[in-house]
DNA sequence: ACGATTAGTCGAAGCGTTTCGATGATCGGA
DNA sequence: TCCGATCATCGAAACGCTTCGACTAATCGT
């Protein structure tokens, strides 16, 4: 590999000249920047980036914590991810994939200087990782939010909008008797962020709009949605909206609903919380969603964080709330008693 | 942040010594190594990764390239990432995630020297990526195979196992109509290679074991499906399986399949290739599948990379595939005519 | 026509490690 | 008692870049 004693050689200059020809931090002349860049050209050199960093002390590397403990895989987090990766790169910085949820891991990276920034994914109400980042010195970024008001940068879904949004919407339809699928108790105790301000935010909306909400807390799969379903029916049997944030488990409801005789979405409408489009299609029918740009809050957030980086350290806050666009699709229609 | 200067300063011994305690490739007195380990402990002192990566020509980081272009997003290639990054985390290496699909990016990433190895997803049977890799002098390993039989490194699913064992599971049913719905004839096109190896596996099976097997390429999307599905009546009425490569077309010529009268599975047994075990659980009904281990064959392309990293360069070739299970749900079942 | 700027370039000192060769100190064997 | 070995440690030269200060020429206002 041709460094750029080679380049300065063959241009003819110092190593220095080369460096600003290359940065633009000081002026060169045409003639001179010309020889160097046909040098350039001709060796095939690109400066190395473990020294450039030394020197600089900047690596251009930005860390993404994408913790896959405790975490049921969708679809949703790989779009925050890859709206992320697609932003940093185009801003000129490598995205680094952190998978481990462990505190002294993470103490390790930072310490280690490699990383420029951190971005923080799965964010927890009580997050140990904020206060290891924030004593650390080095800039971070949520994606979420934590429980408490700490001074921290961050972007995350304004679970308010989304779930006013959702409740509005079938109140619209004509539903005053709604039931609430959260996600399992599990990820509620670890205090999962979103858990806690969907169930919160739709409670808020229904008292807002008047009608009646019964939460429930169940696992993720389908037959803790089949349960449920018969809970409902024998319970709250006047029920004809479900709002679920828990994906395997809606789909169960509805499998369960169809099976016992109420049609979707003549007897009962259903819209999912942040379901991916993609998971959507895939059920029958459809769903109606209403969901957080991911792509676009991980770019935001990488948005973010550089601004971080690059301005002064002291700048104000940056905190964002995105909306969610609701999605109509088969699963949500107009209320009908159906008994 | 505390450099190997300030150890060794407060250990009271040069700063090779300090670096040799680190390393271990020299000898060191129980003592010293004890002062300087305390020295490190009270400073909270860890290695700069930049000089150490500058120093040694490692980094210790490796790229994955999932280029996010020309592909619809699903769970199986998150899967892939995530076996990725968790053992190259277990293996002491850090994971670059590069979406771009630019070969001058790649380029200059390569000649960059951040990274030490990359590995390849979305391999197309002509890559062009590949020939870059390989000129550059990079080590490199390909999750995927290009059409070509390249002297390169590579971990990807047994095609013709895993379509095999799809035909022989319907074929054992009674099945003896089978169509099979490929990918976009778009994705065809860019030869993308699972497309041209899943279909080339199942003609192959369906000739062994003599049924009769007719392909279809439609569009990632339901009414895809749909549509297929009233050709298939009309053109193949005799068909009772089907095998699908293609998420969503296969969801909705099972919609199509209900709407007209087929239950499935009782009139049609549908099987999905490469779905993850998510998205078929939320169908209705479930769908079986055959899919490769992709967090395995993640995890397997790391330790191909990171051997290759650490063996010499010219060692034999590291070429390993992976089998598929058969996941049996609710989608398929004895074949039963229904004409 | 003269001192003060400014533009363009250079040399050298970092950035924080690793690693090679050298240097004493210690030790076993004859 | 003296001679290689062996052991533990040190100093200095890389690794490939940036950046500060200095220097030379050209440019400008008066």
């Amino acid at each position: 590999m041709p460094t750029v004693h080679d380049v300065a050689r063959l241009a003819g200059v110092s190593v220095s000249t080369v460096s600003y020809a290359l940065s633009g931090a000081r002026p060169i002349t045409l003639a001179t920047r010309e020889r160097i860049e046909r040098a350039m050209d001709e060796l095939g050199y690109f400066p190395n980036a473990l020294a450039q960093g030394l020197a600089r002390r900047r690596s251009q590397i930005i860390a993404l914590m994408f913790p896959t403990t405790d975490r049921s895989l969708n679809l949703t987090g790989l779009q925050c991810v890859l709206g992320a990766a697609d932003r940093a790169q185009e801003s000129g910085y490598h995205l680094l994939l952190w998978t481990s949820d462990d505190v002294d891991d993470l103490r390790r990276l930072v310490k280690q200087g490699l990383v420029d920034g951190v971005l923080v994914m799965e964010v927890r109400l009580d997050d140990e990782r904020i206060g290891v980042l924030a004593e650390s010195g080095v800039s971070f970024t949520l994606i979420g939010r934590s429980g408490e008001h700490d001074p921290v940068d961050y972007v995350d879904a304004d679970f308010a909008q989304m779930t006013r949004t959702a409740i509005e919407y079938l109140v619209g339809l004509g539903h005053t008797d709604i039931v609430f699928l959260n996600q399992s108790q599990a990820l509620i105790d670890v205090s999962y962020g979103p858990s806690a301000r969907v169930a919160s935010g739709v409670l808020a909306a229904a008292a807002d709009f008047g009608v009646s909400l019964t939460s429930f807390a169940v696992e993720n799969d389908a037959s803790a949605g089949r349960d449920l379903f018969a809970r409902v029916i024998d319970e709250i049997p006047q029920t004809t909206a479900v709002v679920g944030f828990n994906d395997e488990a809606v789909v169960g409801m509805m499998a369960a609903a169809t099976y016992n005789g109420w049609a979707v979405p003549r007897d009962l409408s259903v819209v999912a919380i942040a379901m991916s489009d993609a998971a959507a299609a895939l059920t029958m029918p459809t769903l109606t969603t209403c969901s957080p740009p991911h792509g676009l809050i991980g770019r935001a957030a990488v948005d973010v964080l550089i601004g971080r980086l690059q301005g002064d350290r002291e700048s104000p806050l940056r905190q964002q709330l995105h909306d969610s666009a609701l999605v109509v699709r088969s699963s949500s229609g107009p209320r009908r008693r159906h008994f």
